[in-house]
DNA sequence: TACATGGGTGGAACCCGTTTCATCTGTCAA
DNA sequence: TTGACAGATGAAACGGGTTCCACCCATGTA
């Protein structure tokens, strides 16, 4: 940066000289609490000005043993439902002074774990994943650091890390039960891949209905258009997709559209998460609703009680609910 | 012995009293580099896993003088735009050995600025923003921590900080003269919130042009359809509706869809992002390509250059140019 | 008047790795 | 045989705050 020559930094030990006093009540004026007085206390905040004076953040983490940084591994934040949680988790954290550090892992538990690794190293107090598949090595390594872990998106009352987030089987249910409510008896299922992603595999294996077409596509709108195409092809009396997350579900309807298939008078759909974009899109999107938002605030707040107060949070499952839009429509 | 009450961390002394060396033989041990015999190390490695020693992150710091964290303000991270900045961006950064925290601030300078003092705080060695526009105090703040900082998703040769990212205005002027080209006159512009947004208004104001209607609305889905109504009833001859990002364009091309009017037949629509997902909208979306991922990986480099090597990076101005899709075509 | 109280401060230990410098040993060239 | 030298290792200083404990002095109380 703009390098002078030498202009070591100022510690408390200049400040206390310039203030002449000691190094305890520089410190006692930096944090407050115990009384100092007036007169000395202005001397002293007159030296740290004049001195640019800003207390190393290392070796106050170093006395008081804490970062104040969460980890949080993430299978991509280029994804609109993990940005949002993302989003509130750093805001709730924030709440509670914790800063939020993330690491991508794209959904691989080996890069989940070497991520994971490096975040501890970092000295992160505290740790958030996504799901319950783990690599082999990392409750080792969460037990060497002995550091409190939070699942999320996930609800596993047995998962030996407490988990916060849904019954995914249950939301893959509630949209097919909303599909069958409505008639519809020749269904897909269009998923993301089930490798590695336990959340999509609870949706997807709890939809072990008889006659239920299923598809894997790449997780992104284009996969789901791609998706579409082969289902077709595969099953032209189609009535009705259910998609396991609003992108695909987006991208279905995109390409229904281009192929001039009318939803939902031809077809209907139906995903999962609700994105804010779900209820604007055309047709609005029927979908499942997922407190994206809320799960991150809850994974926050479990999060700062484990750390502050050494409270383990208990597993907690968010509630989901169907929104009826205008894609799904009986036969 | 019933129940340890307090099992403290073992430190690099505990090790040394195990292993029977000196707290400089763990260390080099710890840090490879300098030769140790043999026997020695395997020793000093036995003690470690025994008692479970885990380095302490901060003491390390402390004596390295390096966090190794660079702090973001993003506007927020419920944006895919910014998502994949930000998702591009960590994966650089971890190649530098880099750990990324973040902060969103809500577009705010007053937040940023918060933000800001808090990430410092913490001990972060450089920090990446948005824009170019600051709250008061913050180049203050800057220069009491001397840190590094990065303007991203702007391009400005004048500013004091390096920027990495877009001509704005030159970006707006592409998807004018586009639609221009296509012999369209009776344009809109529909964009975000320009306070506080200086890429928005950059782009706004690119697009002098008289005879241009210009409309402002929520950033999100839901504000794009609500503008195209008032779009509309203000000026029901329009031809094309220029947007400043995709989202208001597939917000607009949604609602466009809902009220019946075809695109491109009777309505041309061209956004800016160029996102993942305006490839497979239908009609697929005419836009200005801007490359986010390419920006979050330069943005890494300048950093991660900056501070390995001192190196102040220099401006940087990436390219955008038009993708013509099927929202728009000649009157 | 004599002593307990408590606010205000300073000295020094402490947290925990890293690093410098000195020491010691074994080996190789002279 | 001995000095030169490299390899291995330890003692202690160091970095920058925090905090314990002792001490001083000015009131308050008996």
């Amino acid at each position: 940066m703009t390098g002078e020559p030498v202009k070591k930094r100022a510690n408390v030990r200049d400040v206390a000289r310039a203030a002449q006093v000691s190094v305890a009540t520089v410190s006692r004026v930096l944090n407050g609490g115990v009384r100092v007085a007036q007169p000395t206390r202005d001397r002293v905040e007159a030296a740290i000005h004049q001195l640019r004076f800003v207390p190393n953040s290392a070796a106050r983490a170093m006395n008081s043993g804490r970062s104040r940084l969460v980890g949080a591994l993430i299978p991509t934040l280029d994804q609109t439902i993990f940005a949002r949680f993302i989003d509130a988790l750093e805001a709730e954290l924030d709440r509670h002074s914790l800063s939020l550090t993330v690491a991508s892992t794209g959904g691989d538990p080996a890069r989940e774990y070497d991520r994971a690794a490096k975040l501890l190293d970092l000295g992160v107090e505290a740790l958030v994943v996504s799901g319950i598949t783990r690599s082999a090595g990392f409750e080792a390594l969460i037990d060497r650091y002995d550091v409190p872990v939070v699942a999320t998106s996930y609800h596993d009352p047995g998962y030996r890390f407490p988990t916060v987030g849904y019954d995914n089987a249950a939301v893959a249910r509630l949209a097919l039960d909303h599909l069958t409510a409505l008639c519809h008896r020749r269904i897909a299922v269009l998923s993301g891949p089930t490798t590695f992603n336990d959340r999509t595999r609870s949706r997807v294996g709890a939809l072990g209905t008889p006659g239920l077409i299923q598809m894997s596509t790449e997780f992104s709108f284009a996969g789901a258009a791609d998706g579409v195409d082969r289902l077709l092809e595969q099953a032209p009396d189609l009535t009705a997709i259910l998609c396991t997350s609003d992108i695909l579900a987006q991208g279905a309807l995109a390409r229904l559209a281009t192929r001039g298939i009318a939803v939902p008078d031809r077809m209907s759909v139906i995903g999962m998460d609700d994105l804010p974009s779900s209820a604007h899109v055309f047709p609005t999107l029927s979908t499942v609703h997922l407190p994206a938002k809320r799960m991150g605030q809850h994974t926050a707040e479990a999060v700062a009680a484990w750390v502050e107060r050494g409270q383990v949070p208990p597993h907690l499952c968010l509630d989901a609910y169907v929104v009826h839009r205008a894609s799904t429509r009986a036969l």
